[in-house]
Order: C-alpha cells, then sequence, then structure tokens
DNA sequence: CGGTATCCCATGCGATACTG
DNA sequence: CAGTATCGCATGGGATACCG
C-alpha cells in the first residue's frame, strides 16, 4: 500500500496536497473549467442533457458528456434512464453530490459578487504595470 | 458594452454561466488544477516560494510563478519584498482573498473527509462496467 | 533565495460527423 | 433526443537552463 484514502500518515502532506492521494483527483474533477459549473447548475434540480448544455454558455457535448461521466464515476451525479421513446435521461445529484454543490454554490456565488472588486484590482494592477 | 461585471443582463445566464462574462475568468483562476491548492495553503499564513511549492506537491516552480502572478492580478494575493540580501519575498492573502480562502479550505476539507467515499463509488462504478 | 526563458510534449477541448 | 468517434489545434504544464 502506497497512499490510503485518507492520505494521513503517507507524507507532511495531507489530502489534496498530496500529489499521490486519490483526493487530488476528485479535487481535479470538480475544480476545473466544467465541473464546478456542472455540478453547481444541478443544484437547481434534476435536468436533461440539453437543458445542461445550454445552462452553461461555451460548453460542448463532448465535454459535458465527458465530464459528466467521471462525475457519475465519482457518485456524485446519478444517471436516470426512463425507458420511452425515446428514451428520456435526466442527471441529478446524488446526496453525496448534494453536499458538495452546496458548497460549490456558495463559491460560485461569492465570485459573482465579488467580480467587481476582482476586476478593478486588474485594471489597477494593469496600469501599475505599463508605467 | 457588451458585458459589465454582474452580468446581470446580457443573457439568460448568470455570472460564470455566461461564458463571456468575467467571473468566467475568475473562476477559472480559482477552480484550476492549482489554484485552489495554492489559495488554501495562503490560509495556513504567509509563505516564501518554496515553502508554498514544498506544501504543495507536484507543483513545478513554473506553474507555481505563473498561477501567482494571476491571482496578485485578481487582487486575492499579496507579494511582499524585503529589502535585504537576499531579498525575502512573502506571500499572503489579501482581506478578499481571504474570505475566498475560507470557502475553498472548506471544499478542501469536504473532499478530504468525503475521499473514501467517492472512492468507493469509483469502484462499484468500474465493477459493474466490466461485467 | 526567488524566480524567468526556452523547449517541447501531453492533454484539454472544440468542430464536425455520425449512431441508436 | 442523447449522445459517441474522430480529428486537429491550442493551451497546460514539466524539464532544464539561466539570471539578479
Amino acid at each position: 500500500m502506497v497512499a490510503e484514502p485518507g492520505c494521513a500518515g503517507t507524507s507532511t502532506r495531507q489530502g489534496p496536497f498530496a500529489d499521490d492521494c486519490p483526493s487530488r483527483v476528485v479535487l481535479n474533477h470538480v475544480a476545473n473549467r466544467w465541473g464546478t459549473l456542472i455540478v453547481t447548475s444541478l443544484h437547481e434540480g434534476p435536468m436533461r442533457f440539453h437543458q445542461i448544455r445550454d445552462n452553461i454558455g461555451g460548453i460542448s457535448e463532448k465535454m459535458l458528456s465527458q465530464s459528466l461521466r467521471l462525475l457519475i464515476r465519482d457518485g456524485l451525479i446519478d444517471r436516470t434512464v426512463e425507458p420511452s421513446t425515446p428514451p428520456r435521461v435526466t442527471y441529478s445529484l446524488t446526496p453525496l453530490g448534494l453536499e458538495l454543490a452546496a458548497l460549490l454554490r456558495t463559491l460560485v456565488d461569492w465570485i459573482t459578487l465579488r467580480t467587481d472588486d476582482i476586476v478593478a484590482a486588474q485594471e489597477r494592477y494593469d496600469r501599475a504595470q505599463s508605467a
């Protein structure tokens, strides 16, 4: 055994700070270009494939499909198929995913709220650099 | 004007869900492979370059330097140089960055706590697929 | 110590076309 | 509708070497 799940005793680093810990992988599934937005979208409620795509500007079907599969594998999202014609597929958060979505929602809301401040900081920085 | 900072009225989407909103860029600075870990590291207190590098397994100096510059530009991190020989450079969170770090810390802690559950889900998924 | 510059490979990701 | 397959480029990111 090299790195146990919790990664408590393998090095001085813990959790995602250790690069050989499974939690690092999980963090990368969530904290990437699309993961946060997908999970946060589903916090509104169950959605179908095209609904999610339309809710997230600029995401391609390929990346949505690929990201969904990773998150389903991680046990964060459920995929439900109603056997009709055509089949109706719905994505929803698992109890585990719901916990995570609440946290990510807070993050997204904070960024939305603070974007003005951040843009102002960027402009200050750029002006200082050009001087 | 195309997209105002808050991105409230430009489309049906808001905040980072709109791909032309500045908040999307900010989200990508924070929610990527290294951003979350860097900001969370500094939640412990001010740190020097090599301390941060040593605290985050697998990060290269190039990516640390590059990511730090983006986060400094966003007004989330401060860079302080003490004029000694050799100069001593310290990175710390700004008040804005501290707010963010608290949120990200919660995220990292949750992932650390739930890694066992997630790994179990992954193994269940993989077994179901191979069957 | 605290970085930057360059090189180059790996992969993320979009565009397009196709399937049940 | 709900995807998958293939292609190809743009970017991310590591290795190495170098600078104040």
